[in-house]
RNA sequence: CGGGACUUAGCUCAGCCUGGUAGAGCGCUUGCUUUGGGAGCAAGAUGUCGUAGGUUCGAAUCCUAUAGUCCCGACCA
């Protein structure tokens, strides 16, 4: 790809609305633009890390058993009145077709799922089972804030597992909490702890969210030097670890994912059931599991990111190469770094190339705002000495050479590339 | 949903108080000079001043209504 080509608008100067680092780098960026309040429309870079995002959550799903479902967004609302949630949940979104037919806009699909499980469930031999989707949601909320952090329309990973038995969700519960560490780590989360939290309108008994502790967040977790954690809904007044007795202390987090053990609260209201092995007909016990997406790629850009830009891992950045050629009246370092870009874009690897006349500083900049991993600049000065100097975005490369031989690039390159996906 | 602010060029804003027919910087187009961290000079294009009413000879400017956006708070499966 050619960055003249790219359909994204970095912006200069002062990005009006945007209050935090990450939204503000994400605007000036051109990652995201804002559509409506709350709702946004990701550009081909900012929609290049959602996907990557999406990937590892889908890797690291199928892991554990995942099948991956596609819900619709609407449905009618006689699945959210049997649940007996239509009037509960006010962020539900309802809305009428012509007919007079009454909708809702799903903000989550206990639901729906349950509506399509009905249609398959029918022995205990099929369980335990986990479906999941990565869709859009919408949730009504009053107010949004900070780009991708709080918004009302939304991509989400949401998993339901099925079981027969409370000890079997247990388990599964675990493994899924696992998994969701694995992912977290994976796109190059840091400081994330989970943290057990009331299960409000979902029900259920036991819950966990995982919290990105960072100073912009809108929660509060406690957290305890032996390992205690609660956020402050659960902890009410008390400030004081029920564990070791210390005080314990304060940290603001983003939370980037949930999980519920539900129990049998929407087999039962919506008499999903299958046949036990006694012959008796039985409610299955279970779980669900949110990941938000776009929140995810938006803490990421908070927790990691300088003044100039974000810092991307190698999973998850939208370009893992990004070539800069300098001016050079010859023309070779604009036909080496062509060459360069044809060979990563044969190999599948995800390269962008900026050989437009201007000058060094302003390709630099966008070339942070766009944060690939791997920089490699060919300029005369390189191409005397037979290099092509190479710039690392993200703080563990920095180990890894600083330049590559011209002769045999795409071996030395295969290394680099081999050698940046293991750190 | 309570409190506060805002809406003028693609973006960031000035102009409004004191009414007289639209401005700057950035971006964009063209040319020349530049070219290792957002360059310089010159020329050029771009607006129903959020929308609808009202006052007035005349409204971006004053009045009313309405829509949208932002911030703080509340809410948040």
């Amino acid at each position: 790809m050619l960055i003249s080509n790219l359909c994204v608008k970095r912006k200069f100067g002062t990005v009006a609305d945007a209050t935090t680092k990450g939204h503000k780098l994400c605007v000036k960026g051109g990652y995201i633009h804002q559509t409506f309040q709350g709702g946004y429309t990701l550009s081909p870079l900012g929609y290049k890390v959602c996907r990557n995002i999406e990937r590892v959550i889908r890797e690291e799903m199928d892991a554990i058993g995942g099948q991956e479902i596609l819900m619709p967004v609407v449905s009618g609302a006689d699945i959210w009145k049997e649940s007996g949630r239509y009037d509960k949940v006010d962020v539900l979104a309802k809305f009428k077709g012509r007919s007079g037919a009454e909708y809702v806009l799903n903000p989550t699909h206990e639901e729906v799922v349950v509506d399509f499980v009905k249609s398959v469930l029918d022995s205990y031999k099929q369980m335990p089972f986990m479906v999941y989707q990565i869709q859009t949601k919408f949730r009504d909320e009053l107010r949004s804030r900070a780009g991708l952090v709080r918004t009302r329309e939304f991509r989400m990973k949401d998993a339901y597992s099925f079981h027969t038995t409370q000890e079997d969700l247990e388990q599964y519960y675990n493994q899924c909490l696992q998994a969701y560490y694995r992912i977290f780590k994976r796109i190059g989360m840091k400081n994330v702890v989970d943290v057990k939290s009331d299960n409000g309108d979902m029900g259920g008994s036991i819950s966990h969210e995982f919290m990105l502790l960072h100073p912009i967040g809108e929660d509060t977790v406690y957290v305890c030097p032996c390992g205690f954690r609660a956020n402050k809904e659960t902890m009410g007044e008390s400030k004081i670890c029920p564990v070791c007795g210390k005080p314990l202390e304060d940290h603001r987090g983003i939370e980037i994912g949930n999980i519920f053990q539900l129990g049998d609260k929407y087999s039962k209201s919506m008499h999903l059931e299958y046949t036990a092995q006694d012959g008796s007909k039985k409610n299955p016990i279970m779980g669900c599991y949110g990941i938000g997406v776009g929140r995810a790629m938006a803490s990421v850009i908070e927790e990691s990111a300088d003044d100039n830009g974000p810092i991307w891992n190698m999973e998850i950045a939208p370009y893992k190469v990004h070539i800069v050629t300098m001016a050079d009246k010859s023309g070779e370092s604009d036909k080496l770094g062509q060459q360069i870009h044809d060979y990563l874009t044969a190999q599948n690897v995800e390269v962008i190339l900026d050989n437009r006349d201007i000058r060094a500083g302003e390709k630099f900049a966008d070339a942070d705002l766009l944060g690939a991993p791997i920089r490699l600049i060919v300029s005369p000065k390189n191409l005397e000495k037979g290099e092509i100097e190479v710039k690392y975005r993200h703080p563990n490369y920095q180990s890894l050479p600083a330049s590559l031989p011209v002769s045999g690039f795409e071996q030395a390159l295969n290394n680099l590339l081999a050698d940046c996906r293991k750190i």
